[in-house]
DNA sequence: CCTACCGATCGGTAGG
DNA sequence: CCTACCGATCGGTAGG
């Protein structure tokens, strides 16, 4: 019997980091413990351990298995899409649709990690805002795409509105999470295609 | 030497639940421990238990000494102003204020708590629940007085808004924190303004 | 408000 | 991937 493949290894460690991602999106990140995420994929404590080499990384790869739920789900339905408002519109509808059907049991990974980790200096800190950052870069391009296009009024902030429409998707998420109420993804939808839109009336 | 007094040792409690705010607000209600705390407030372990009774019983009165610093420091300043949008505009003013003067060290703690207790049921996310529907409620009240005053578009929902508001303050108070960036108020203030005016251009 | 404890669990190590 | 540990810390208790 030869040792388990470096490959078979990454595969079980990518495995654990999924199933650490939704006990995560529940607890917190740092609530998430080596223990009880053992019993969850029924290993020893130990060998979850060794698989990772400290808490810290656990926690690194467990954020990138977040990251890669959400791309798939959220980003890879849309990407094809025309850039733009056509785009942002398309992935609005994905991204609330990610959140409502729970993809995360414990709601939006991202919010929840930001929000645990932003007073907290430190590496997994310094992580979070990277991928926030990108995230905001990301709208902030499809915005600005349409204000070009003339699809928003001119003079708008590509970077205001980037802000908006994920201010109201993380609060369409755990307000969802809170009240287990799906209307406030209309809710939600309302106030983001009013920001798509420029206004009210 | 007679005993303290009931009242003296309520003062404690109330100190010290303060103190356990400005903590938790950094590392969240499940973050506190009775042993960090009492190592803050310089008291021993079991004596700090014992004014509490139970860890439950602190992380409730740590909720409800953040929520008399939140009303006192953003309401506070606001109450007397003329219900409707010009009461609105000030609250803005002034919840852009506590978080920009971190008042609380860690960020909104009324969000901390929100995505912390969200996907765990339990007496203490219904407490997160319903302090988050009476302010939500209060923000909803005074935009329905703004529409029959004329002073928001006709039409507008109070409740979608006051969603906005939210959503906005707390992505302000977190982006913040993770950024240190304080520019993010005056974005958060420019969306507000926007949500209250109803429209972009 | 204190000293002196309790069992359970934490992250992590040794060694196979 | 396992058994068998480690010191530290957790929430909580007994008794003053």
């Amino acid at each position: 019997m030869p040792r388990r493949s470096a490959a078979a290894v990454a595969e079980t460690r990518s495995g654990v980091a999924h199933a650490a991602a939704d006990r995560a999106s529940v607890e917190g990140l740092e609530g998430l413990t080596i223990g009880g995420l053992a019993a969850d994929v029924e290993m020893r404590k130990s060998s979850l351990f060794s698989l990772f080499g400290s808490k810290e990384e656990l926690q690194r790869a467990t954020l990138e298995a977040a990251v890669e739920s959400f791309r798939r789900e959220v980003w890879g339905p849309v990407a094809d899409e025309e850039p733009g408002l056509p785009r942002l519109l398309a992935l609005c509808e994905s991204w609330l649709g990610y959140h409502e059907r729970e993809v995360m049991p414990g709601g939006c990974f991202l919010t929840t990690a930001t929000v645990e980790f932003d007073a907290r200096p430190g590496p997994l800190r310094d992580e979070v805002a990277e991928i926030m950052e990108r995230w905001l870069d990301a709208l902030r391009r499809d915005s600005a795409v349409a204000i070009e296009a003339g699809d928003l009024p001119a003079g708008t902030d590509p970077a205001d509105l980037a802000f908006e429409l994920n201010a109201l998707a993380a609060a369409a998420s755990y307000g969802f999470q809170l009240w287990r109420d799906p209307k406030i993804f209309d809710r939600a939808r309302r106030s983001m295609r009013r920001a798509l839109r420029g206004g009210r009336g």
